[in-house]
DNA sequence: TATTGTTATACTCTATAACTATA
DNA sequence: TATAGTTATAGAGTATAACAATA
């Protein structure tokens, strides 16, 4: 496209010569990520956006997001555990996992039981419901995974699943 | 930890003996991640956060999210693009761009010129301010990127980019 | 009618700080 | 005092819809 910067003088309504430029952009515009091509951040975001944009329209239908789905992973593996510890171990702030459990246990899928152990803690747990909700999750988790092994290629997804689950931190 | 659910019985004011579980999670605590294990998405996801957060931290004296280089590096790159154009390469909503691009004016950044070419356009281009904050930015931004060589192994790291570089939408 | 840029809205997530109760 | 959970707030990002100007 033609740029008045670079063209002042012309009258505006004068007849606008097309470059080879504007020609291309018009047909096939073609975008130069420049340095960007050397930012692993950008291509990671890039992939991490695409990868939950299928997630969460697969689990869509039984209103489970990404962070819910771990959250719910995470609470059944280790029952009794605390907030804390979870927040930690998922990376999530201990402010986000309240409104976030909150919004569970008003579905009836996890409870907080008064730890035993220590007064200001709560032990997590699921409920029945959760446990069946979170098997309906895992099964169209499992879905997620193999369409993001086919979009990627069995071998590239195996080689990043691989670095990516190396780096700790 | 204890969990009052599986000791139902006992009094809440009962002195609590420490199972071998609650004293290896007091002192060392391992939670198990599960079927994340097998999430392509929960690593990429930990990953790209953590590379973002290195960069927020190193490009925060200059008040640059990686948002804004993006846009910066591909503006400087392809002057006098559309805003419906860059949007799309980087996978940003029109509207959010419009907010982003009106802060970026207000600090003198960028500029939007009338395009003669479709007065529906603007064509986008950096100031000479623009230029030069950017050429800090990335010098800033070569920096992370070698700290991130450094913290996943320059081996990895290459790896990582090569795969994700080749992963398109 | 379709597209570009814009405004507005609602919702989610992140980042803080402060508060309570328990230790 | 330190920690676990909670509440509140501000800011950023996402997802929509609707609108005016232009094609």
């Amino acid at each position: 496209m033609a740029v008045s910067k670079r063209t002042p003088n012309r009258p505006k309504d004068a007849p606008m010569p097309l470059r080879k430029k504007d020609a291309q952009r018009a047909s096939a515009p073609v975008i130069e990520l420049a340095d960007l091509k050397d930012r692993l951040g950008y291509f990671v975001r890039r992939l991490q956006v695409a990868i939950f944009q299928d997630f969460i329209r697969r689990l869509a239908r039984i209103d489970v997001s990404p962070a819910q789905f771990s959250v719910l992973v995470v609470i059944a593996a280790n029952p009794g555990l605390s907030q804390s510890e979870l927040a930690k171990t998922l990376g999530i702030e201990r402010a986000r996992l309240v409104r976030m459990l909150h919004g569970l246990e008003l579905r009836k899928l996890t409870v907080r039981l008064p730890s035993s152990a220590d007064g200001r803690w709560h032990a997590l747990e699921l409920t029945r419901e959760g446990e069946k909700l979170l098997a309906r999750a895992k099964v169209l988790a499992a879905e997620h995974e193999e369409a993001m092994r086919e979009k990627l290629g069995p071998e590239r997804h195996r080689q990043m699943l691989e670095l990516a689950r190396g780096f700790d931190g």
